[in-house]
RNA sequence: UGCCCGAUGGUGUAACGGUAGCACAUCAGACUCUGGAUCUGUGAGUCUAGGUUCAAAUCCUAGUCGGGCAACCA
């Protein structure tokens, strides 16, 4: 029970607003949704889900020059393909602004607001340090009546960007900064990507938050700690306008090891050309997740188990793959394939069976069964095979019996070497499965024959260390992980050519990989999701 | 050195004054036609100092450490 739960049941206990629940989740269009996104969604819809609640999908879009249409439909898409459904309470912030002049309107005419000229670099004087309190404005006690005519002239077009503000007349001694007059309104002669051209003065957030909270009836308006020392303005407002008693409750936002998460960062690598776009599969994005073939599922267990606090914490990677792992190994249908490959020739070609029969997933009796053809010569992992192999290796060597999957299996008779000594194939004799010989290992192989050249893309983590922006001093670039993507050719079950994009399989004993929208019919391009534990090592 | 917030095993969390538990990670074993999955087990924790109390991770005070706040960003 984290302690949002518990607010939000207390307040159901109380019969605090008649016991309904309202959330939202308020995003700016101004970028891609990342996991840290995925963990406020969750929250948000899912406080809403759990107690017969609402939760609202709304663009925060008060800063026309920073946000763009383009990212409302990505962010939609996101929302929806975490899972939430947000019916009709579709909103933009935007849409409100009538009802935001007016309610400043109101605040000048109480004289709680007033219109400042001084310019943001004086502010930075007046405003005054953390330490000691600020001077007034010496526009701070024009009239009520003066100031509703430089508002109205100010929403006109009269003035340029940066000539006027509206502010509130707060506290200027306040040992929170944002309580010292703070600006409720600027002008920025600027088309609205939503709103059009309507308005030149826009909104500032701490004005218009809690408005839009309150105009929805939200109930529990949650946020990142960041925002905690706005609350007491959040308040203010919410107070001094009359308005629905929305309550602004702060949690910690998500941080994952070997990753960034700041829009910022995040955009520094696209644009560098450093990933392959904003749906590149090694970012932490939900287009890169989704791309990647992370389902949807994963991602919300994994919010669930990280928990809300308002502690600042780092959350390993290891729990997220675990969490793609757990879904998926009940769901990926298994087949075989070989990324770096070495020729088995088998010597007793007549004791092969015409075909093979492989379980589709081991984990779900319902997957069904699949045929898998074999023939005298087989692909095997150049690893699962050693010369002179370290103790406890129980694999292919010389002299050795190992199970091939799903087959039989295959004793090593001889080795082949070119020139130059290098191994260019194995010799084998081959046992039907009927022999049931106790053997420790079973390792997976392509019929030569039969199998398919795919493209496979191999990701690893994007940064070499846990915490690649933790030191201010260094780019956070300078830990890229070089080798983050390989991309090889693998053979593979002559079936998979049949793979659809986002269609995710499980390469028996290597992990799952995901078929990319750059595939092909007939021409699959797959995306290696997570590799598989693998508890070998050597001694 | 102003204000706000926080601190529980390596990591993330639970315990609402009454036996510090769970998950991931680690290591070990069992089982297995994936060295996967599954199962079992191991190790490891209440920031410090005072106080209140029969009893403190929990309440109080101080300190330490960490984070946030000085956009006409959100």
């Amino acid at each position: 029970m984290h302690f949002i739960r518990q607010i939000i049941a207390d307040d159901l206990r109380t019969g605090k607003h008649g016991g309904t629940v309202t959330t939202r989740f308020p995003p700016e269009p101004n970028g891609y949704l990342h996991i840290g996104h995925a963990k406020a969604i969750c929250l948000d819809f899912g406080m809403a889900l759990e107690n017969n609640g609402t939760c609202h999908l709304r663009m925060d879009d008060t800063n026309p020059v920073k946000e763009d249409i383009e990212y409302t439909e990505s962010i939609k898409e996101d929302v929806r393909w975490l899972g939430f459904d947000w019916g009709e309470h579709f909103y933009h912030a935007s849409d409100y602004f009538e009802q935001m002049y007016d309610l400043a309107c109101d605040l000048i005419r109480e004289g709680k607001a007033y219109v400042c000229e001084l310019t943001s670099a004086q502010w930075t004087d007046y405003r005054g340090i953390p330490t000691q309190p600020g001077k007034e404005s010496p526009w701070r006690n024009r009239t009520p009546a003066e100031n509703l005519d430089l508002f109205q002239r100010m929403r006109a077009g009269e003035f340029p960007d940066g000539a006027k503000v509206l502010r509130a007349k707060i506290d200027m001694a306040s040992p929170n900064l944002h309580m010292r007059d703070p600006v409720l309104y600027r002008i920025l002669h600027a088309p609205h990507p939503h709103a059009g051209d309507k308005w030149c003065i826009y909104p500032m957030y701490d004005y218009a938050h809690p408005i839009e909270d309150a105009i929805e009836k939200i109930t529990h308006s949650l946020c990142t700690l960041e925002f905690e020392v706005h609350r007491p303005l959040y308040d203010w407002v919410i107070q001094n306008c009359h308005l629905f008693p929305s309550r602004q409750i702060e949690f910690a936002r998500l941080s994952l090891t070997y990753t960034v998460m700041s829009k910022r960062k995040l955009l520094e690598l696209v644009q560098n050309n450093l990933v392959n776009g904003w749906d590149d599969p090694r970012l932490p994005t939900l287009s890169g997740l989704r791309r990647r073939g992370v389902p949807p599922a994963a991602i919300r267990d994994f919010c669930e188990r990280v928990g809300i606090t308002k502690y600042d914490s780092l959350t390993d990677v290891a729990l997220l793959d675990h969490c793609i792992r757990d879904h998926l190994n009940r769901t990926a249908p298994r087949t075989m394939a070989v990324l770096d490959p070495l020729r088995v020739i088998i010597e007793n070609p007549a004791d092969l069976p015409p075909a093979i029969t492989g379980t589709r997933n081991p984990e779900d009796p319902d997957a069904g069964e699949r045929t898998i053809p074999i023939s005298p010569e087989l692909l095997i992992e150049r690893e699962d095979f050693s010369e002179n192999p370290p103790p406890k290796y129980f694999r292919l060597s010389p002299g050795a019996t190992v199970r091939i999957r799903n087959a039989g299996f295959l004793t090593c008779t001889s080795t082949e070497k070119d020139a130059n000594g290098n191994l260019t194939a194995v010799r084998a004799t081959f046992t039907p499965m009927d022999a049931k010989l106790k053997v420790k290992a079973t390792i997976h192989w392509v019929s030569a024959a039969h199998a398919k050249p795919v493209q496979v893309r191999l990701y690893d983590r994007l940064f070499t260390i846990p915490e690649p922006d933790a030191d201010k001093d260094t780019d956070f670039k300078t830990h890229l992980n070089p080798h983050s993507l390989q991309t090889i050719t693998a053979h593979v079950e002559p079936d998979l050519l049949n793979a659809q994009s986002g269609d995710t399989f499980q390469f028996e004993r290597l992990g799952y990989f995901t078929a990319d929208p750059d595939s092909q019919p007939n021409a699959p391009v797959f995306n290696r999701t997570t590799p598989l534990k693998d508890s070998w090592k050597p001694a």
